[in-house]
DNA sequence: TCTTTTCTTGCAACATTGTTGCATAAATGT
DNA sequence: ACATTTATGCAACAATGTTGCAAGAAAAGA
């Protein structure tokens, strides 16, 4: 499905700003940090980024992968698609070449804490990426 | 050991402004957000804290416990000894009180990923604290 | 205790990002 | 093409991050 179809499958109109950030996102698995899609969008206001950006977390086309040293990573819901916070979903920060992407798990992560109810874990692993090992 | 020998255990200077803040963090088990620190620590300048914060992490007195929403949480290290982010350690927050806590695992936890090298853990569990469950 | 040295603080200043209101422009339904 | 609904750009302000620099405070030595 193009991405003009996925915006009005999630009854959001389709605009250049909102065409161009699935764009963005789409070019590579990996996350981008606010900074870097604000640079690439430079041709939008960057309150209309933000807008956009609220929009299309709140229905579930994008998602928060990371918050680190006050930067935000956006990356696309393709594959975590309902919720973000699954139990066998994880993100990946590699060390070396700072790209963050979500990585799935076979099987789902338990961890019980004592007297707490645990309702969603938020995992970030890092490392180094599979490319940064060679 | 009281705020003054720990911070010159740690080649720190015993200033005012590092005294409020140790005992800032030492009031509740919970994690402080900037927010709250910068209220409370009202009387000395902002930049003083900032820089004030950032030497206590340096020195591995206190530490980043969660970055939400563009706010972060500082919590001690008197748990979490050496480093921050051991696979043993994890911070919860409570949705309905909010707080923000450290807490320790029983066991390490284990995550296995194809093709990458895990060297860090960061994990933050969301759910309802023992307090919020009654 | 006084002096010297070194580190810390406060202030000014600027950058980045979050956030809202409002008028204008663009997208959708008929 | 027109009416309606929604999105965009601009202005404006708040919060936080960050640096340089001069004045003040803490530590070390005499």
């Amino acid at each position: 499905m193009d991405a003009a179809q996925t915006l009005k499958s999630h009854q959001l109109r389709v605009t250049k700003i909102r065409l161009a950030i699935l764009d963005a996102l789409s070019q590579r698995e990996a996350a981008q940090p606010y900074s870097a899609l604000q640079q690439s969008l430079g041709e939008f206001d960057r309150t209309t980024l933000y807008r956009t950006l609220l929009a299309l977390i709140e229905k579930g086309l994008i998602h928060k992968a990371l918050e680190e040293n006050g930067e935000i990573y956006y990356a696309l819901c393709a594959t975590c698609t309902t919720h973000e916070h699954r139990h066998d979903h994880v993100h990946f920060r590699c060390t070396t070449c700072g790209e963050v992407t979500c990585v799935h798990l076979s099987e789902d992560l338990k961890i019980a804490l004592p007297n707490l109810h645990i309702q969603e874990l938020d995992i970030t692993a890092k490392g180094t990426c599979e490319r940064c090992l060679n």
